[in-house]
DNA sequence: CGCGAGATTGACTCGGGTCAATAGTAGTGG
DNA sequence: CCACTACTATTGACCCGAGTCAATCTCGCG
């Protein structure tokens, strides 16, 4: 059925560490800089005597907790395989997602800065982490300045990424998020060398709408509009692309709040028109 | 290089920097490490000799571009007085706001993962900003570990803000939105040393409505309403608190999404009902 | 094989976006 | 000093996208 990565037991069948080093079923338990370095999709000219720092892994069963709110903060974690989500809880107890952490992210970012944690992180899928402890780690860097980039470059990416939710979820409308969404995830299963195509959603109705600012019946619907036109095939969690294009490009609501002056008014009027009876358009 | 305040036409006239090396009336033309430090609201039990390392500072008139998206990062910034906005520009042209930064706040982080600024700073007032070259500062932050803690700090903390304004937009209502945006511009006006009672706001409707995810119209009529309530005092930019309580604990569609037990869910009903007729609600 | 979580759909409602008219404010120049 | 223009803010009337409530339907699991 899914074409890809089954999570479950992903761990347990990992496709490519057997074991060497450690030795036990599940991935291995130690990890060094420049495995560290290739997760994190930096290219790392790592002078660095790999074998000398090492980096223990541990594992996560679905619906575990890596870490809570408030925790005491200490540690990093780099997704070596799994699937997760971050979620910020308010004060009537209710979910929000905040992300959906796969391979290559990292967690607990948010940490750093009250020394405890922000977000909540919990495991959708049997989970194999990097741990990073963050004393080592700025210690580290000061003798491999690499490092140092590396932890300013992760940091700023997930700052860039979290602003472009921001716009996403301040300008776009139900259908484009969930299409946005949808082309996202697409992008990173194939940058994880998994098909971009078909693949199955780790998540819930209920956690995609609240990631999207949206309730479960909107996520629900929009999907089965897309089915129904053609641009994907949905049954339940497995998600086929058929016009990644038309989903990237997708709208509604154009351009309604904002544009500084009036430079662009004509074009809105004109994409409106255009728009009004074809839920999608190519790019302008 | 880069640093020169002018975009436009800023050589004209700089209302602040008449030309002398020394002293011009607001703000000195250098800064040295614990100023800044200061000024980010970080201890910073710096043992440096601070006279040593210096930091340039530049002024910027209203209306003028600190950075634009996709220039060459090189330069952090911290805001030493004034007023800025930072945006995100999509496809159509159209500004999506993501932060007000005053004084005390960094610009340009986001800058460092891509090496080209992602996000597009503008005064809103004349500002002062100081410099902090990038390469200056990673090279002293091997030198001086506290450096380098608080570049990680502010990061995380940016980082940290961000994310509660993901589960503002995602959650909250218009009403609530404009409420906390209040809140948290009184709070930050009292973490200058002004009134947080009585203040102007230095953005147009139509910025506070792109920063919150709403139009113009509704945050011009929600202020209104609340002026109508009692909480506040509008008078064109004036604003004036008069319930910060009330704005605080203010909400509407209350929990619709997640929550993800069945825990609260009584909760919710009550405070449904509770809520119904009445605009805001105290504490719980 | 039945239970419960998740997903799908329909019917209805309403918050907030859209369109539009009016009015205050500020900067400019005669 | 006052008109002239351009922006900004306030309000009203209208309407649609998405939330709410609720009834199935599906599927994995004990």
């Amino acid at each position: 059925m899914q074409s890809q990565p089954d999570q479950r037991n992903a761990s347990s069948t990992m496709h490519s560490t057997p074991m060497e080093a450690g030795r036990q079923r599940q991935g291995r338990l130690w990890s060094n800089l420049k495995e560290v370095c290739d997760l994190l999709h930096i290219p790392a000219a790592v002078s660095v005597n790999s074998e000398e720092l090492l980096f223990q892994h541990v594992q996560f069963k679905t619906g575990q907790r890596v870490h809570t709110i408030g925790q005491a903060f200490d540690t990093l974690y780099i997704v070596n395989s799994g699937f997760l989500k971050t979620v910020l809880i308010d004060e009537f107890g209710n979910e929000q997602v905040l992300s959906f952490p796969m391979k290559g992210d990292m967690l607990g970012v948010d940490g750093i800065h009250t020394r405890h944690y922000a977000s909540e992180a919990v495991a959708l899928s049997d989970c194999d982490l990097i741990l990073l402890p963050f004393k080592k780690l700025t210690a580290l860097g000061r003798v491999h300045m690499e490092l140092e980039n590396l932890m300013y470059g992760v940091m700023s990416r997930e700052l860039v990424r979290e602003q472009a939710m921001i716009g996403m979820l301040g300008a776009l409308s139900a259908e484009a998020r969930v299409a946005r969404f949808l082309v996202s995830l697409a992008d990173r299963f194939a940058a994880m060398g998994y098909s971009s195509k078909l693949f199955n959603l780790r998540m819930t109705r209920h956690e995609i709408g609240s990631y999207l600012g949206l309730t479960l019946e909107t996520v629900s619907r929009t999907l089965s509009a897309f089915n129904e036109i053609g641009l994907i095939t949905v049954d339940q969690r497995t998600i086929g692309i058929k016009d990644a294009e038309a989903l990237k490009t997708l709208r509604r609501l154009p351009p309604s709040r904002s544009r500084t002056k009036g430079a662009g008014a004509k074009q809105k009027a004109e994409t409106d028109a255009a728009g009004d009876d074809q839920v999608l358009a190519t790019t302008a």
